[in-house]
RNA sequence: CGGGAUAUAGCCUAGUGGCUAAGGCGCCUGCUUUGGGAGCAGGAAAUCGCAGGUUCGAGUCCUGCUAUCCCGACCA
């Protein structure tokens, strides 16, 4: 490419609304700009990294037996409702209606539209395993889209789906998948960790995230410090478990009087204990049932393993109205004992680790002290509903929990037959029975991925690609435009960089050479190659490795396999 | 959805109720310059987010709306 034809402009200052790397470097280097609030526009610069993400992904999935498909972006409600997730999807799908009024949605994944198309196909075990992806836009109405593509509503996704004869037969496809998307984070050049995730509204009981490692990642990753367990904090598993409490030193409960001590905090410092001494009672609607959540009181309930414990659809907060019927009091004082209406009651292991504790007494202004677990009241469900924390212990080895921060570029699922069973996607076996199709699903945000590696790979004076990736493996940058020598060195070693194959630009601008470094080691080219009159009069020219900053001469005659060797040895998966 | 903030030229910003809305970046023309975002001269570019209101007078004050960003909640 020659710069000088090339769409795009770079520029010196970043709109306010731009927070992170990625996004402050993308809209300074004209990448990407803003349409609306999570929607962008791609200029080329970006088109070309995202599409050898892309290339990438299609090569390691075809190695896999995946086969690309296209469905479409809008899709009818009557299959969403035919999986039950036109309920409770929520506003995140973005819902439309067509000129005869009826009901569609723009899709925010495809397992509905997938699974309905392979339903009208498969027939007989001797069909399966199929592997499908699709790599399409993809539209999520976030509640608040922010850090540029990093959390956009609409993206570009990379989407699978497999179909296998049972369980055991999905799980071999699972690692598959497991290992195909190893191999394309590391031709992408990224570093980052497979850690152990929830499955949250997807579904299925089996699911690793690929993390990125970077500082201003949105996830928490725990990992130990002696094994190879990682976990999104989210799903680490915490080191506690149930105790089993002796009726040794407990004491009679008693209600006490608290005014005006809704949360925790105030309540420990009007009692004057440590919030560990308290059950944090919080109530919850759980696939419209009202359910008593326990956890002690320095600990926070982690709402994905809740929804585990319960195999439910979704779990939110009570409101206000509710707490009053189920509690028969004010927000702030529900607890285990003496409620108003009997409802389930989950408790997190934490409650059945200390004795006289104190919870809501359901009554106003009233706190029950010298309450315990076993004697005073039992959980339907007890479980681990806790957040690991760094320091814990690690679940696997006698390691520590040490936190990390990042951005999840991929995630794979063990579905089951969630969707197949509702969705009638069943196949015949060797006897004749019919059975669903067992399947997992797989995805990468590709834009996300895109920004992954910016964020990842930077310094103050702007991108650093990796080559696999970048826009441009390397850039050429003749320095006096007014010396003919220069120019045609330059003209000749751009058609013999691209006769051998590379992705190369031209800097053929009328620019002064400072101009053109400022803006070279913004857009990050891997390797700047700068003829200069001085260097070209000993047959010479400069490289310079955008990476490490390293400067080498190098004679006319052998650029060309340097650049290749370079750019070779920066490819490789390693 | 709660809390906070912002909206002035393509971009970044200044602008105390009062004259023709100011500067930088970028853009155009000419000269000059050519190894780290040069210099000089000239020029184009603004419905001050939208709608009301207060006022002799509103970019500036008030109300409503919209959009965007940040924190939190939320999030395959």
């Amino acid at each position: 490419m020659r710069i000088s034809q090339l769409f795009y402009q770079t520029m010196k200052e970043v709109p306010r609304e731009a927070q992170v790397p990625s996004h402050q470097l993308m809209f300074r280097a004209g990448m990407i700009q803003q349409l609306a609030s999570g929607i962008y526009n791609y200029t080329p610069l970006a088109k070309k990294s995202l599409s050898k993400i892309e290339t990438i992904i299609r090569e390691e999935l075809e190695k896999k037996g995946c086969q690309e498909v296209l469905l479409p972006v809008v899709q009818p409600s009557e299959l969403w409702e035919k999986s039950g997730r036109w309920g409770y999807y929520g506003p995140e799908l973005l819902r439309l209606k067509d000129r005869k009024d009826n009901d569609f949605c723009l899709g925010p994944t495809h397992e509905e539209v997938i699974t309905d198309m392979v339903s009208k196909v498969l027939k007989s075990y001797k069909q399966l395993p199929w592997n499908l992806f699709q790599i399409q836009t993809k539209f999520r109405d976030e509640v608040r889209p922010r850090f540029g593509l990093m959390r956009g509503r609409e993206f570009t996704m990379k989407d699978g789906y497999s179909f296998d004869v049972d369980e055991e037969a999905s799980k071999v496809m699972y690692w598959k998948m497991y290992d195909a998307y190893t191999a394309i984070f590391k031709r992408c050049g990224l570093s980052f960790r497979a850690v152990d995730a929830a499955t949250g509204n997807i579904g299925g009981d089996m699911s690793h995230e690929f993390q990125v490692l970077a500082q201003s990642g949105e996830d928490l990753i725990l990992s130990c410090d002696s094994c190879d367990y990682a976990a999104n904090a989210e799903k680490a598993v915490t080191p506690r478990s149930a105790q089993e409490l002796t009726e040794e030193g407990m004491e009679q409960t008693e209600d006490v009087h608290t005014p005006a001590c809704r949360t925790i905090e105030e309540i420990a410092d009007y009692l004057k204990r440590p919030a560990s001494d308290f059950i944090k009672s919080i109530i919850y609607v759980v696939d419209e049932e009202p359910v008593l959540v326990l956890i002690r009181g320095d600990l926070d309930i982690n709402e994905s393993k809740l929804q585990t414990a319960l195999s439910a659809n979704g779990v939110f907060l009570a409101d206000d109205a509710l707490v009053q019927e189920v509690s028969g009091a004010g927000t702030g004082f529900a607890g285990p004992v003496g409620l108003k209406k009997q409802v389930k009651i989950v408790a997190d292991y934490s409650v059945t680790e200390g004795k006289n504790m104190v919870s809501g007494a359901n009554k106003d202004d009233y706190h029950k002290v010298n309450v315990n677990y076993g004697r005073d009241y039992k959980a339907d469900v007890l479980g681990d509903l806790s957040f690991a924390q760094p320091g814990d212990k690690c679940p696997k080895c006698e390691g520590k929990l040490e936190d990390h921060r990042g951005i999840e570029v991929g995630q794979v699922f063990y579905l089951g037959t969630k969707y197949s069973e509702p969705m009638e996607c069943n196949y015949l076996d060797r006897d004749g029975k019919s059975h669903p199709a067992v399947m997992g699903c797989y995805g990468i945000g590709v834009g996300r991925t895109m920004a992954a590696a910016i964020e990842q790979n930077h310094d103050e004076d702007g991108m650093i690609w990796p080559a696999a990736i970048a826009p441009y493996e390397a850039v050429i940058l003749p320095l006096q435009m007014n010396k003919d020598e220069v120019v045609a060195a330059g003209e000749d070693l751009y058609t013999s960089l691209r006769d051998a194959g590379m992705d190369v630009a031209l800097d053929d601008r009328e620019e002064r050479a400072g101009f053109k470094f400022k803006d070279a080691d913004l857009l990050g080219y891997p390797l700047q190659i700068v003829i200069g009159a001085r260097s070209l009069e000993a047959g010479e020219v400069e490289l310079k490795i955008r990476k490490t900053g390293e400067k080498k001469n190098i004679p006319l005659a052998e650029v060309k396999s340097f650049v290749e060797n370079f750019l070779k040895e920066e490819k490789s998966a390693d």
